[in-house]
DNA sequence: CTCGATCCCTGGACGC
DNA sequence: TGCGTCCAGGGATCGA
């Protein structure tokens, strides 16, 4: 699952392979994960990639002007964004396609930049200037970059649950369901905890523990838990420090108190219930199953 | 403003 | 072996 840390890790693998060669073609399989496939088909082919960083959850791939006499005003951008599923790595065009290959970018090296993802949770868009600015705007602050006062303020005015807080990436860009768990649980506070009740004292053990945890990720090249390679074709290895998420019924580290899970912000929490506390008035409540009254065949669009 | 529900999608786990 | 069912989850969207 690429959260923070390994899309940090694609983009500097990226950044090693693939700056500096020039898109000579694109060829596209599905597309409907693409803001706009057309653009992409259109504007790509010619551009240099110029760089690779990470904006929170999203590749911003860097391109330079199509034309040479072309002034190049404009910042140039391929957004990628890897949802549950994807990669994104050069591949030699002799190499067979793998399964849900679904972007190849033709480079001037002989290799492919190939984007896969079977369930296609993704994202592609080509953007520039004042459409990509608007863009990125969405997003809230680097947990990485942000400091003690942005990070507070963010999470001290919002009266949603603390898990809700870090996965909304309009207030902190990045952080998704693992390391959210993971720092929750090192600074001791209950993922259902309401933003707007955490201790200042909280709130600085939460922006160390995130800070740590995600730096920590990085150096280990992120967690693979199931599909996530970087832009090598390697795996992470921070899976092995993972300390709740995905390890229920395990003890604690701290406590040995048997790890749970419950549904908070609609998305699985793993915390232990004796370290992290649970605020007034909050209960667990069953699993989410969608019991749709059994017989009834749900109906599916298009 | 915040919430839950629903949808998107496929592969893997599990039960029979 | 094979089928059906459930589940994972980031994000958009909608109604309460």
């Amino acid at each position: 699952m690429p959260e923070l840390p390994e899309v940090e890790t694609v983009a500097r693998g990226l950044q090693r392979e693939v700056a500096g060669r020039k898109i000579l073609s694109v060829t596209l399989g599905k597309s409907d994960f693409i803001d706009d496939p057309d653009a992409l088909e259109r504007e790509l082919p010619g551009r240099t990639i110029l760089g690779v960083k990470r904006y929170g959850k999203f590749l911003l791939l860097r391109l330079g002007a199509k034309e040479k006499s072309e002034k190049d005003a404009e910042e140039t951008e391929l957004l990628v964004h890897l949802g549950m599923t994807g990669t994104l790595m050069p591949r030699p065009v002799s190499e067979p396609k793998a399964k849900h290959t679904h972007v190849m970018l033709l480079l001037d090296d002989g290799r492919e930049l190939r984007y896969v993802d079977p369930r296609r949770f993704g994202r592609m868009a080509f953007l520039a200037g004042e459409v990509l600015c608007a863009e990125l705007r969405r997003f809230g602050a680097d947990p990485l970059e942000a400091g003690l006062e942005e990070f507070a303020q963010r999470i001290r005015e919002r009266r949603a649950r603390i898990k809700a807080l870090l996965l909304d990436q309009s207030v902190l860009r990045g952080v998704g369901n693992i390391y959210a768990d993971e720092s929750l649980w090192k600074a001791k506070i209950h993922p259902a905890a309401l933003g707007a009740k955490l201790s200042l004292r909280q709130v600085i053990e939460l922006q160390r523990a995130l800070q740590g945890i995600l730096r920590k990720a990085i150096v280990l090249r992120g967690s693979s838990i199931s599909d996530f390679l970087d832009a090598e074709g390697l795996p992470g290895d921070y899976q092995r420090h993972h300390r709740v998420y995905g390890r229920e019924g395990e003890g604690c580290a701290r406590c040995k108190t048997p790890i749970r899970r419950v549904i908070v912000a609609g998305r699985s929490s793993y915390f232990c219930p004796k370290c992290q506390a649970p605020p007034r008035r909050w209960r667990k409540k069953p699993r989410t199953k969608s019991k749709a009254s059994s017989g009834v065949i749900k109906k599916r669009r298009n």
